[in-house]
DNA sequence: ATCGGGACCTGCTTGC
DNA sequence: TGCAAGCAGGTCCCGA
């Protein structure tokens, strides 16, 4: 479900009403996630404030009195704050309850977690993650370094945690259609001219979609149970055989990856 | 090191 | 109406 800016979203939707919170009640009713949410989660953070909750890359990480929680929304999660006691409901899988209201995380296709760890930033999961793409780190001169030689399509070399964080398949296809690159072109063989522009549409359309609360295709909602507003914004994704916005030309969706990537032939070279 | 593909899941839409 | 196939916002891990 989430890209970077649903994550973010749902980040600032939950951060006010659960930071300076202390966790009175862990309710965890299906550990069933990518991996198992750790037994005896509920004893161990039962009592600790929440100091604050950022986000690296698409996890959101509660900073907790002596641990980290690391939460990642998969496909198909969404993380909620429930000012009034609500009954839980079908793939609801864990509560933190609070003396203001309820976190309540429900995940259908399970390809989110829940996991603690001392340090977040030396978990295994996040060690290794480029930069953000909104931080001063993500460069021209770091997509090029990253894009040296390399044979994969850019599309798909966007899509990789390792290069860049936080860009999903909606917002890979639409950084590319601002920046006219077609997606199966080989990251090696895109000018610095052009990465440069590239970095650039990535930042706009992401900050665009935050301001809007993010994308919202079938069911995402963010902290406070909104949904995003961005998609209206979306000039490829999911438009195949619309006329593109700037040529006319239709939009044409191909498979890169095993993912549908939508582009204009005429506009991204 | 790079790459492609399979795996993990449920639910909705589409087409016969 | 029923059923199977196809598709969906992520990403780890494996083998070549």
């Amino acid at each position: 479900m989430p890209e970077l800016p649903e994550v973010e979203t749902t980040r600032r939707g939950i951060s006010p009403h659960i930071t300076g919170q202390l966790i009175e009640q862990v309710i965890v009713r299906d550990r069933r996630l990518r991996w198992p949410v750790p037994v005896g989660l509920e004893q161990r953070i039962t009592g600790q404030k929440i100091h604050g909750v950022s986000r690296r890359a698409k996890y959101l990480l509660l900073h907790l009195d002596d641990c980290e929680l690391i939460v990642h929304l998969g496909m198909s999660g969404n993380l909620r704050f429930l000012p009034d006691s609500t009954a839980a409901a079908t793939h609801d899988h864990v509560d933190w309850v609070f003396a203001t209201g309820t976190l309540r995380l429900n995940d259908p296709r399970r390809f989110g977690c829940v996991l603690l760890t001392k340090h977040a930033a030396t978990h295994r999961l996040i060690a290794k993650l480029g930069p953000e793409p909104l931080d001063s780190g993500f460069t021209t001169e770091h997509l090029q370094a990253a894009c040296q030689g390399r044979k994969v399509a850019i599309k798909q070399l966007l899509m990789n945690a390792h290069v860049v964080v936080g860009i999903g398949n909606i917002y890979a296809s639409e950084a590319l259609f601002r920046a006219g690159i077609n997606p199966r072109r080989a990251a090696g063989n895109i000018s610095r001219e052009r990465l440069h522009a590239l970095v650039a549409a990535v930042r706009a359309v992401l900050e665009e979609s935050i301001e809007q609360g993010g994308t919202t295709l079938r069911d995402f909602v963010g902290g406070d149970g909104r949904p995003g507003y961005f998609r209206i914004a979306l000039k490829v994704y999911e438009r195949a055989a619309e006329p593109c916005e700037r040529c006319g030309a239709p939009i044409r969706r191909i498979v890169q990856g095993q993912r549908a990537t939508y582009y204009c032939v005429e506009c991204q070279r």
